[in-house]
DNA sequence: TTCTTATGCTACGCTACGGTAGCGTACTGT
DNA sequence: ACAGTACGCTACCGTAGCGTAGCATAAGAA
C-alpha cells in the first residue's frame, strides 16, 4: 500500500529499535504483564518523553512488540506428506522447547481473552504460525495424497494441538516417537 | 491425614468463604493478575486485616482459590471406548465454551511459566482433570479394546489436545463433526 | 553553517497495590 | 454470664506504575 513509509531520520529508528529490542527482552523474561515503560526507559537508555513520543501507549508498544515474534514462516517441502509432516512437527516441538516466543504467548493467549486488540493481533499471529501446515496439507490434497474431503482446520488441529498440549498444559516431553505417534493418528 | 481441621467458629468460615468467593469472581472476571486483596475486601466486605489473618500473601489465596476451580471428575462408562471418549469430549468441548474456568486457565497456565508455587498448583489441576481419561483409556486396555503399547498420555495428548488448542489459540468451532474427527485419529 | 527536529532531563500528578499496626467492638463456644 | 477471639475500622508506609509538562541540548538534514 504505502511502502516503507520513508523514515530518514537515523534517530528515530535507533531509539525505536533500542526500545523494541528492551521490550521483546522483557516480554520473554517476565510475560506481558511485566513489561514495564520505566525500565524499559531506564535499561534501554531511551528517555521514557521519547518513548511517548513514539507510541501513544503502553498496550501500542506491546501490540508493536508481540506483532514481530513470529518469524518468517517456512513450508517445508520434501516430496512426501509424512516427511514434510515430521519436518513441520520437529520444528515446532524445537520451537516449543527453546524459542524466545514460547514463553512469552501463554501471556499473550491470557490477554486475548480480555482484551480485543491483544486478540485480533493473536489472530494474526496464529494465522502465520500455522500457515506452512495449511501450505502442506493443501499440497498433499492436489496430490491426492488426503481425500479432498477432509477438513484442512481439523487436521492442522489434529497435528499441532497435542504439542501445544504438552508444552503448556500437560508438560511432558515431545521425542521423535510422540511425533510418529501424531503423524499416525492424524494421517491415516 | 490430619482430617477436617476442625474449623468451629462459624465467623472463620463465613470470612473465608465470602472471600474465596469474591476471589473466584475475580478470578474468572480478569485473570489472577486482575485480582487485588483492597477490591476483594471493598466488595466482599470483609476487612483486609481479616483476609490477612486468614492468608498469609496474596499469592497463597490465589493459590488457595484456583486450587478449587476442578470440579469432581466422573469417568463415564458407556460401555465402549468409542462412546466413552465421545461422551469425554463432548462434555470437554461443553467445558471449554461455557465453564468459567475456561477463562482463568490460560492466566494460570501464563503465571506458571515463571512461577513454581502456580506450576506446582497447576500440575494437580491438570492432573485431576485428565484423570477421567486416563481411566477410560486404560480401562479399553484392560478389555482389549486398544493395543497394550500405546502409550496412554499419547492418547491423552491425541483426545484433549485438539480442543485446547481450538479453544484458546486457532478459536475455531468444536462441534460433533470435531469431536467425530478427533476420536477417528485418536482411536483407530 | 543554519535550521529543524528528535532527544534527554527533572519534576511532577495520580492511581493502585501489598502489607502492617493499634484499638475498640461484636460475636461465639463453653 | 463470661472469657476468648475473630472482626472491622482507620490510618498508615513504601513501592510501582502510567502518562505529562517545560525546557535545554545535541544531532541530523539542507
Amino acid at each position: 500500500m504505502s511502502g516503507p513509509t520513508q523514515i530518514t531520520d537515523k534517530r528515530v529508528e535507533r531509539s525505536k529499535a533500542k526500545v523494541l529490542a528492551e521490550t521483546y527482552r522483557q516480554l520473554v523474561q517476565s510475560g506481558i504483564a511485566g513489561v514495564s515503560i520505566d525500565e524499559i526507559s531506564r535499561i534501554s537508555g531511551i528517555s521514557k518523553t521519547t518513548i511517548y513520543r513514539h507510541w501513544p501507549s503502553r498496550s501500542a508498544l506491546l501490540i508493536d512488540a508481540c506483532s514481530r515474534l513470529g518469524g518468517a514462516p517456512v513450508a517445508p517441502d520434501t516430496g512426501g506428506l509424512r516427511s514434510d509432516a515430521r519436518a513441520l512437527l520437529s520444528h515446532l516441538a524445537h520451537q516449543l522447547r527453546t524459542a524466545n516466543w514460547s514463553s512469552v504467548y501463554p501471556s499473550i493467549i491470557d490477554a486475548a481473552e480480555r482484551d480485543a486488540e491483544i486478540c485480533a493481533m493473536q489472530a494474526a499471529l496464529h494465522k502465520a504460525f500455522m500457515a506452512p501446515f495449511e501450505a502442506v496439507i493443501e499440497r498433499a490434497k492436489a496430490k491426492g495424497e488426503i481425500p479432498r474431503d477432509r477438513v484442512t482446520s481439523d487436521i492442522v488441529a489434529l497435528l499441532a494441538g497435542p504439542f501445544f498440549f504438552r508444552r503448556w498444559f500437560a508438560k511432558e516431553e515431545m521425542d521423535d516417537h510422540f511425533i510418529d505417534a501424531v503423524i499416525d493418528a492424524a494421517i491415516r
